[in-house]
DNA sequence: TTAAAACGTGTAATTAATTACATGTTTTAA
DNA sequence: TTAAAACATGTAATTAATTACACGTTTTAA
């Protein structure tokens, strides 16, 4: 496989919830889902097609004020199977984080480089916003520990990427700090 | 752009330090720079023939042996310049990390879903030994503070991603600490 | 001496993903 | 009442990336 087409299976976890539109789908991918993985409206229709294909899922048309078809679409039990399989397999493969400014790094030689200092900075400023962001919706989404119970998976993975950012920052800061002044 | 072909810079970052071959490229991303990118020789030997096209790399043939061809590649001063600005430049676009165990525990509702341990604990088993390794290349690669500040671009990134994994590991062990039992 | 491993360079097929193109309906707020 | 925003669904073109196919040479170790 060229890669591993995640996106059959966040389809399949998201109507799993509750039938939905392509449209919704598209939108659950700029709200929390979009957070962590993304994908286009154009390559969302295609998949719903190949999904229903296979069986995975059906659709059923409903008209929307006087003739816009929507196609809500729902998630078979051969489909639900495909996705318990999908969780329940290891995930053997740790993903290799293609981050750009890390690679860029890999071509700074030496401490002294001019171009060091305004790209840690850069990016503890970058980091230090998204750390802020996450944990402002860790508060909107979960603020009881009954919401934390309710989606508990979706829970923990947002702790996580605060922890996650958090560490980010604080080594960009320790960075900093040990670089030796310019002479 | 449909990514952002940074291949491109990695050959020219590559080719900055030494002349290489496109199979001494390819190489390259068996040992070090594979711990943070990938790249295979199919993808590696039409990007030279772009770059080279575009004047940003030459060649040279020299023959080893009785009459195996070996193309011999160079960086031109406007691949350098290139180089240089592409580092230069803000990389204000945090990758999302497409972590497919992350992505698992999206679908995993409650801490009673018997799949969510096992899971945790595959992680915590593959994390330590990534770490492991990572701690290990470290001390190989950079044993002595002058080997540090010889490719201190390098240092910082094995450093950070060691910070990185002892910080997945911390939290798989406290998220595991914090599952109730089973009842 | 000979077979395997490593060296060395390519192309083809397939899949994934992004951006752009394309079209039409319904709702909402000025 | 009307224009913009949101709803709704697709296809086409392009680029990136992986796997597979393809071929030949040189070195090394049994």
């Amino acid at each position: 496989m060229a890669q591993k087409n995640k996106l059959q299976f966040i389809i399949l976890g998201l109507l799993n919830q509750h039938p939905l539109t392509g449209y919704d789908l598209t939108k659950a991918f700029d709200n929390e889902i979009g957070e962590f993985w993304q994908a286009q409206h154009s390559q969302i229709y295609p998949q719903l097609k190949r999904l229903e294909d296979q069986g995975y899922i059906t659709h059923e048309v409903t008209i929307s004020g006087a003739k816009l078809e929507k196609k809500l679409y729902h998630i078979t039990a051969t489909g639900a199977q495909l996705l318990h399989t999908w969780i329940s397999d290891g995930t053997p493969d740790l993903t290799a984080t293609k981050d750009e400014f890390i690679l860029k790094l890999y071509f700074i030689r030496t401490s002294r480089d001019p171009r060091l200092v305004p790209m840690l900075h850069e990016q503890r400023r970058l980091h230090t916003d998204k750390l802020t962001h996450l944990q402002a919706r860790l508060k909107t989404v979960f603020p009881t520990k009954a919401s934390q119970a309710e989606n508990y998976g979706h829970y923990l993975i947002l702790q996580h990427a605060i922890g996650r950012e958090a560490y980010y920052v604080n080594w960009l800061q320790q960075t900093l700090i040990a670089i030796p002044k310019a002479r």
